[in-house]
DNA sequence: AACTATTTATAAGA
DNA sequence: TTCTTATAAATAGTT
């Protein structure tokens, strides 16, 4: 639907790919609630955005109570440890408890997102920073060591490929040495008989002829597909 | 799209609309697919047929991660919507979602401190560096103005100390005068007159004389217990 | 953001 | 359910 046809796979122009992802979860989102009003069904649909913005729908019913009927469907989920832990509190205590550590909870979230300072002293903030430092330090190092398993696991990949076609070439030169000599042949029987003789079938794994440019399905590996998105994409080796 | 055009309101009859459920739900699968895969992005789509039937889908990453991810998002920075919100619900379920809730800030908490971040992608990581270093940047930020204005507010009571000094300085310089001009007329009255007279008190203010060296602890304004920590003693005035 | 040539989804029928 | 087909809808590329 479309002037051309779609590739299923990453859209690699950062720009088309965005405009692409805004049209299409419009469009998903229409679908979902066509299908949530037609045939009556509760729909939830989560999206997060390449850059990481979430997105959220949710028809015939709140995203929260699709989510809880999920998680009671999913897994018939193990129960949880305060309906048994206070009985002598009442329930009511109990969640003003658990209100107040959420306050509390959120608060230095804020402060640990930069949000909020004007409450904080100067030692509380320098304080702040030192955590936020050592976190990002902490971060950047993981960060670090995931990019640098990811590339080595994409090398041997390499490796491997690389071989696997230099295996797929010898035997495709095999082939059409083996071709060559029927052709060779053939002309010998056709120049010493009088009667043409049937083509020999061609090859399964098609003629690569030197300079051929063809799509590459067989020998190129899908790479595309395993690559992290932050990884450059190599021209070609 | 299709035989006739679709009116957006519930199909009743009863066959049609579970055959419609399942060919749409087949279709917004593999649109959600589409998305996430033209798009890489993280999709999750939740769906439950009027039969109460269970259907999940999710791309880009596991449905568990996804639905981490979103309360993550959602929940942290919000504020509480539970506590008024649902009545009818008993306690002990509205308990669970706050242990939920907590759990999750929890999360989020150890995460922005740098802690457990085996379990986030690379993506994540990314978007937590990006997110701490810009609550770093705003702390240090806030912390310079703080300081800024600290230092500003010391200037103006240094400011006002010279003042008052100098003020006393020049009361000191007066009375100093008196006393010589009370002394020239003492020695004058003992030079015209034959007996000794008492010699006048010292003065209680101490007298300071040319180049003398004191410890300054009337004129020094005691600033070592105002001043923050972080501030250089500076060597003097 | 709008347009439009196409592709794709799907309603109805079998 | 699955297949087919006529047609409505979505959307890729373009402006």
């Amino acid at each position: 639907m479309g002037r051309g046809r779609v590739q299923l796979r990453r859209i690699e122009n950062k720009i088309r790919r965005q405009v692409t992802f805004s049209k299409r979860r419009t469009g998903l989102v229409k679908k979902a609630q066509e299908i949530s009003v037609l045939c009556d069904a509760e729909v939830a649909l989560i999206i997060f955005s390449p850059k990481g913005k979430l997105f959220e729908y949710s028809a015939g019913s709140s995203m929260e109570k699709i989510l809880d009927r999920y998680e009671r469907c999913s897994y018939s989920s193990q129960e949880l440890p305060p309906p048994s832990s206070d009985p002598q509190g009442n329930c009511s205590t109990e969640c003003s408890k658990l209100l107040r550590m959420i306050d509390v909870l959120q608060r230095s979230l804020r402060h640990l997102k930069g949000e909020e300072l004007d409450a904080l002293s100067l030692r509380e903030l320098q304080s702040l920073e030192m955590q936020l430092d050592t976190a990002l330090k902490k971060t950047r190092t993981r960060k670090n060591q995931l990019m640098l398993e990811s590339i080595a696991q994409l090398q041997k990949k390499e490796k491997e490929l690389k071989e696997l076609r230099n295996q797929l070439r010898k035997k495709l030169d095999e082939s059409k040495e083996v071709r060559e000599i029927d052709r060779t042949r053939d002309l010998e029987r056709q120049n010493s008989s009088s009667f043409a003789s049937p083509r020999p079938p061609p090859s399964l794994l098609g003629g690569r002829e030197a300079g051929e440019a063809d799509g590459g399905t067989l020998i190129r590996p899908p790479t595309n597909t395993t690559l992290p998105h932050w990884m450059p994409r190599c021209s070609e080796e």
